[in-house]
DNA sequence: TTCGTTATTGGTCATATTGCCATATAGTAA
DNA sequence: TTACTATATGGCAATATGACCAATAACGAA
């Protein structure tokens, strides 16, 4: 893979995670499973878009999800996306100086 | 802040270092300080595009600029934005289990 | 089967992002 | 001043993204 393919996959990989509503369903997540409904609970807004983000989230490997019965649940598949906040919130923190 | 502002916040980040040519900028001026032509030279395309990245970078308190004559030298203001492709270097080795 | 609940998908519109062209600005040198 | 180099900005068209509504699918219970 060429440095410039590495950089378009990381690229798709960071969109996927910059949206506030996302990354509040990651932050969640990332504290345990939990089911498409709660999410919604949480992010808050239209049902549908909140079920748009979640696959979006899926088709980038950043979440599975199991059903059961009627409910689907999801979890983080790659738990070290927190470090994403760690480090967004170190950079916010450095702005600030 | 509440939590939702900060999430808005670190979307806003993660947007503005989403995009293959802007994460190039960020790896290259990793390694140093860097003019604004040989970032040009690094992305291609034409030149109002990497200016308008580089604009949009400053703008996100990502990158700071000094000028030596006619020449425009960029640095990086938060260096720690390189924990970033640490994170998603491990994400997308994740994924590919 | 039909009903009710939960979640996903399709359609559409508004807005945001991106890239290129042309132009403008900042600085140096003659 | 003019000419030249290096960068930045304005404008526009193409594309991408996000939000909502409506319709659909998956499942359990009756």
């Amino acid at each position: 893979m060429t440095a410039r393919e590495m950089f378009v996959k990381q690229a798709k990989m960071l969109k996927a995670l910059a949206h506030e509503s996302r990354l509040m369903i990651v932050d969640r997540l990332s504290r345990g499973e939990c089911s498409a409904g709660e999410l919604w609970d949480l992010v808050g807004g239209d049902q549908s878009t909140v079920s748009k983000h979640l696959a979006l989230l899926r088709a980038h490997g950043i979440v599975e999800d199991r059903r059961e019965g009627t409910t689907v649940y999801y979890r983080l598949l790659t738990p070290c996306v927190c470090n994403f906040f760690t480090c967004a919130t170190q950079v916010l923190k450095e702005r600030k100086r």
